[in-house]
DNA sequence: ATAATATATATAAATATTTATATAATTATA
DNA sequence: TATAATTATATAAATATTTATATATATTAT
């Protein structure tokens, strides 16, 4: 596996690897929001936003537009909800339980 | 979206966005290896071999049998490939530019 | 020009992750 | 039992992430 990629899978996953990242994906599925509107859906500071916002752009999952005073952001790749669906899927399959087993079993 | 699934995707896909834990995943495509294989073929020490090991295995995205006083991991979420996969694809998309532009273009 | 609104950023404190080193635990064998 | 081989874990140091607070910047309206 090309070295470059992998440094780019293992930064894409851990920029989505957090629950206000998830969240801010979910809420532009519809389409573009303003900074504002994401912060109140999703009850956050405009400040912790504005950092998270940031977090997804510069990694470039996300893009951002200036409307007058408001910046609309949304999504670059849309290939974050199919990784969401595949997670979905696997926890279906995995099962219902509460935690993972942490065992090795002696033979 | 559920609390629930929302903080475990979140945990699976932090726990995948590491280097190393993805050459993990790779080397475990074509079945189980025992720890020491595996620190070889990446080439890792045995100690941060394991600790990575234990990272995804607590999480539920690996498994591990006892063989004698060897230990074979193997994958328990093979939706990990598919995860890769679609960033491989979304990266093919997004194009080859070497970084991410972040610049908001004032209005 | 000043004020108001919206967003970004600098900074620092708290917390979490990563790695290395040393050691413990498990299993097999002499 | 003692030793070797394999894996796990405790610990600590270095680094990175997260969040809050305060401040800066950009835009519009007065």
């Amino acid at each position: 596996m090309d070295e470059r990629f992998l440094q780019e899978a293992a930064e894409m996953l851990k920029v989505m690897g957090h629950p206000v990242r998830i969240k801010i994906a979910q809420s532009l599925e519809a389409g573009e929001l303003k900074v504002g509107d994401i912060a109140k859906a999703l009850g956050l500071t405009q400040s912790v936003t504005s950092q998270h916002l940031k977090a997804m752009r510069v990694r470039g999952l996300l893009s951002a537009r200036r409307k007058a005073a408001c910046v609309f952001y949304s999504i670059e790749r849309p290939e974050i909800y199919k990784i969401i669906d595949c997670i979905r899927e696997s926890s279906r399959r995995y099962g219902e339980n509460d935690e993972p087993v942490d065992t090795l079993g002696r033979s």
